[in-house]
DNA sequence: TTCAATAATGAACATCATGTCCTATAATGA
DNA sequence: TCATTATAGGACATGATGTTCATTATTGAA
């Protein structure tokens, strides 16, 4: 196919699936989903699916540059906005939960509980409970709140989980105690005191 | 079948079953696995697999019973160990980093790149790119080392990702104003001033 | 309006994974 | 030794995948 992106067919075409995708991620999440129910939502031929997309995982790709677009606008504005400089530090980040609310069900279908895989979810559970004992032994948090107990326990759960990932992806050229030392800095700490970091 | 749980058979099956599994992980990660491989690689007749296990993701679930005695007791031992009170807060941590680095192949091949769901990929990727630009506009990290801001981003995008997800998990009974707040304080402060977060 | 280009259709097809059922065989523990 | 129970392994129905091809419909440009 020669891929005009002008053509009014193709544009017709794609509009479909990813109306289609949206509509059945909403309805069964995305993982339960099949090629075959995205042409039938969409009433499209197979063919005519993968000459345009060669599977799910392109189709979901290609409609993040969505969301990708709206976010970025949402960020300027808010940069725009306020005045204050020390206030708006993150500021993305109150957009972002407002439009989370907005799309609260897309969003619970892409990341809630059914966004992570097997594996994630048994590793959280794992170490939530780690977390949770290591933190009532040795730091005195004294919040009567389990709420916000649990919220500190998840936070430093997705901490520790993201830069473990990112030291395993990076070929672990820092040792364990130096990427230990940055992890429980920031934690501890937060990133307003990032310049204390180890070098290298 | 009425499992007996102390069948050498049972005990045989099963083992080999996680051997297998474990093998192919390292091989082409978990995703990639069939069940028809599984049962290849063990030798272990279709059927008896059904006897054992609903499915892929049984298998691995039981898997991280075992994963997870190891880490308790590794935490028992690193609570004991050092004296130093302040010092051992997350004591977890170190303990952890250095047995994904002696387990480093399973690690990555769980928890690494191909660890995560295209969504979240594609999610992560997009907000690490606002998080840079806003952290780049608002905060005066002056940090010459590159691979260090690469960090705090990666953390601040984990950080956000995580408060996202239990946020939306749990019926988002606070408000984006509220959680938004507690996101900040936590990543510009750290879980040492948590006693600060708004209360409810 | 005409027409060559090209996108969409839909059916057919081979392939592969899934989960279930069954009978015969082998291993086990008492 | 023997009753019990797990395993082997073949057969089967089901359903998803990705490809191919001849036909039809739509499109944009002349």
């Amino acid at each position: 196919m020669k891929k005009d992106l002008t053509d009014r067919r193709m544009l017709r075409t794609r509009a479909l699936l990813h109306e289609a995708l949206i509509s059945l991620i909403l309805k069964k999440g995305y993982d339960g989903i099949t090629i075959q129910d995205i042409i039938d939502k969409a009433n499209v031929g197979r063919s005519t699916f993968y000459a345009h997309y060669t599977g799910k995982e392109d189709l979901l790709r290609s409609g993040f540059t969505h969301l990708r677009e709206l976010l970025l606008e949402q960020q300027k504005q808010a940069l725009a906005k306020r005045g204050d400089p020390k206030a708006r530090s993150l500021g993305f980040s109150l957009a972002m939960f407002e439009h989370a609310l907005e799309h609260r069900e897309l969003y619970m279908a892409l990341v809630g509980q059914r966004g992570g895989t097997v594996v994630m979810q048994q590793l959280r559970k794992v170490l939530a409970e780690l977390v949770h004992d290591d933190i009532a032994a040795t730091l005195k948090i004294t919040t009567p709140d389990a709420k916000k107990r649990e919220v500190i326990v998840e936070f430093v759960v997705g901490a520790f989980i993201t830069l473990l990932t990112w030291w395993l992806d990076h070929k672990a050229k820092i040792s364990p105690a130096e990427i230990d030392s940055i992890f429980r800095e920031l934690v501890l700490h937060g990133i307003t005191r990032s310049q204390d970091l180890p070098q290298k």
